[in-house]
DNA sequence: TTGAGAAGTCAACAGCCGTTGGCATACCGT
DNA sequence: ACGGTATGCCAACGGCTGTTGACTTCTCAA
């Protein structure tokens, strides 16, 4: 179908340019289509990124973990879903540059990320600081590995980031605020 | 000077718009000359953006810091340095989508963190990837906090952040390898 | 006073962009 | 066999971009 080739030439041309360099004529040719009709499906370059970043981080159900082992189940998951998708990236170089981007992650952050932290934390009100530090350190190996690329980050291991980034993780989800 | 007046209206554009949002028209306007100008004194886009975000992040000298504070010292300096200055964001933006961009941070992060690591570092071999998870962190802090915003990490305070991000940067520095 | 050189203005260029509308073709139920 | 509908291509539009070169204005030493 026509519409899911544009769709994939779009996740593809956004993880690789963002959205500014990513041209519909460029996304049209590697979907060997036509421009216009790249309109006449999505209507505008601003929808066609909403429908091709519309995505869903599928985060686990975390309430059967053991609480002294969530920190490796989150870091874990992090991998298996992130690692070969490109949506991800694609996601945080438009979010970079384009507001309407930068309010989508926003949003999946407290949809998602923010209710589920919120499932496993102690205290409820120190829910949102603790998903937000999670985030932080989660999207910043996303941008160095995957969109910066910094040697050291690509180099390492899945598993090897993983023992080091688990118990960040963990602290992060379950120890006393540190004041 | 004028030369002055476009680097900083420049660095505000890339800044706010990231680079290929932030038009030399633009940049111009802010500076109040023409966009021939900018062409005079820089030569091209990419120079003029080369020039801008030529930065320093002038790390302390960590040699004298004790072992068991070194978390705390880089991540001081870290708020000390960037709260307030919008080069980081800018370098960040531009980086995303640039490809050029991207080698500026590998070079500036290589150069400057990574040999700053190296010194503090018990064993040589391991200061890349040491460096590279404290990169993945503090960058991870500036994306959520500066470029995407994330509520959670924008209404914390830099002292509270300094006492949740510290123990993570000092694992990262002088922990031994969790394998 | 004059003249060289810096500083700044202006209009235009070629190219790429998102978007539009008209026109051809293929498909498919009736 | 037919007509409607989906699918597709083509050419063009207006607008914005980086960049260029010719032109005017200012500054200041000789």
């Amino acid at each position: 179908m026509t519409r899911a080739a544009i769709l994939r030439a779009a996740r593809d041309r956004f993880a690789a340019d963002g959205y500014d360099r990513a041209t519909i004529r460029a996304i049209a040719a590697d979907a060997r289509i036509d421009p216009s009709m790249v309109m006449r499906y999505f209507g505008s370059k601003e929808n066609l990124f909403a429908t091709a970043a519309e995505f869903d981080l599928r985060l686990p159900d975390l309430s059967g973990v053991p609480a002294d082992r969530l920190g490796t189940a989150l870091v874990s998951y992090f991998f298996t879903r992130w690692e070969g998708d490109s949506t991800l990236p694609a996601l945080l170089r438009t979010a970079s540059t384009n507001p309407s981007g930068a309010e989508r992650v926003r949003a999946i952050f407290a949809t998602q990320l923010g209710v589920a932290v919120g499932r496993v934390v102690a205290d409820p009100d120190e829910a949102p600081r603790r998903a937000g530090l999670v985030a932080s350190q989660l999207l910043g190996v996303a941008l160095t590995r995957y969109v910066l690329r910094l040697p050291p980050m690509v180099d390492i291991s899945p598993a090897e980031l993983i023992t080091w980034l688990a118990p960040t993780v963990q602290r992060y989800l379950r120890d006393p605020d540190p004041r």
